[in-house]
DNA sequence: GGCATCAGAAGTGTCGACACTTTAAACCTA
DNA sequence: TAGGTTTAAAGTGTCGACACTTCTGATGCC
């Protein structure tokens, strides 16, 4: 830490420590370490991440636009509380833009993307915890949003993406519901999904990821 | 202009200056005020909104993340540049995003929306330039964003929106094509997709607005 | 003239400081 | 003891400063 002015050398795209502590917190109420709605303080961010609030705040903002975090008018900010009420919005917002990226990922579909889903799916059988398969679950959704060719739906699918995760690990605390069967219905549907996105028509696959993602969207609420 | 540290008085959610400096920047860009591809310093910028260079720097953040503004490897700030297969991944998101929802707003449509958009449309008819035109088209369709009563929809849809005024904006500016023939096109596609989300059934809603998005989109290409 | 070199100007990343606001706690007072 | 009031602590918004990096254009060499 030497001099208070020192080391801003190695140049990442628009600062460093601030993209750091953007990753890390993000991590950290992601996984549930800080309890819905509790406050997060500049100051207390700052000396965690052994920095000032400069980046902090850089964080923050980013952070607030992801939808993990929310600004009161006061100014104070907070971990955003996700209801099954946001689950609705979260899961009619993931149809909208996985559908129109299945379609689109049809079309660029390769062998190799269907054996890696493939292997997906097939760990999906083994798995140990709900934890577990909603990992590979969303692991799957991604690569089909990262085929779609279309940078910006997949940069609009992050925020929720982290919110569905946020949510996921939310409830997952509150009910350890760990009565799952995968094989009764999501290992079904996924391979439905891979089915259509190989050898189907891109119409199809639209067509089967809205029902997929819009059927989990009762199942999670 | 007091003393160096004064007035933060009115504390609106987030920073003050930082939110006007995001407004009226982001105006600044979408207007073209700004050539694509030129580069946006914070300390000239600061100076120009008579602010110091934090408030700026939030600005710049969000905006990058609205997609106008893009940060290179070295730090420095540009105007983004949007080029027609740009224009490809907007609408195509865009697509996604109106129509899924056109199918809400439909199930929550009441006789003053479609007052509302007739007039809008009628509006069309008597527009002076492709200019107005658009602006008008992008008033309809944000408004459908608004009555599909998903917050998050819009909320992803709006850094779409500043993009395509961008762009079109950006080809105006290029070719003064005032060849414009509302009536041969637009408005009656207009007019079926108000039937559609007035007196159709919320698939039809979504199908009409789907393929309205998306010829648009060979359209502006 | 064309091209490398190298100062100086301009710009970014981060820090600590300070005015003001909000929250929390201590302290009365009935 | 409950409720209101005052006071201290904590927090936010903004600023200017400074180390370091990147750009720019002037200079010198072939």
């Amino acid at each position: 830490m030497a001099s208070p002015h020192a080391n801003p050398s190695p140049r990442a795209s628009r600062s460093n420590r601030a993209t750091t502590v953007h990753l890390r917190l993000r991590k950290e109420i992601v996984s549930g370490h800080y309890p819905q709605g509790s406050a997060l303080a500049e100051p207390v961010l700052a000396e965690h991440f052994h920095t000032s609030r400069a980046p902090v705040r850089e964080a923050l903002i980013a952070l607030e636009r992801e939808g993990l975090v929310s600004f009161e008018k006061t100014g104070r900010t907070r971990v955003r509380t996700i209801e099954a009420k946001d689950i609705r919005e979260i899961m009619e917002a993931r149809a909208a833009l996985e559908s129109m990226a299945a379609g689109l990922a049809n079309r660029n579909w390769t062998a190799a993307d269907t054996a890696l889903i493939a292997r997906n799916i097939d760990a999906q059988a083994n798995v140990q915890s709900l934890a577990e398969l909603s990992r590979l679950d969303i692991d799957l959704h991604h690569h089909v949003m990262l085929r779609s060719g279309n940078t910006r739906l997949l940069q609009l699918w992050e925020p929720l993406r982290w919110q569905y995760e946020a949510y996921l690990v939310e409830i997952f605390k509150r009910q350890a519901k760990e009565d799952y069967r995968p094989e009764t219905d999501t290992i079904p549907s996924h391979r439905k999904l891979l089915k259509a996105l190989s050898s189907g028509t891109p119409a199809e696959a639209t067509q089967v990821m809205m029902e997929h993602v819009l059927f989990n969207m009762t199942w999670a609420n």
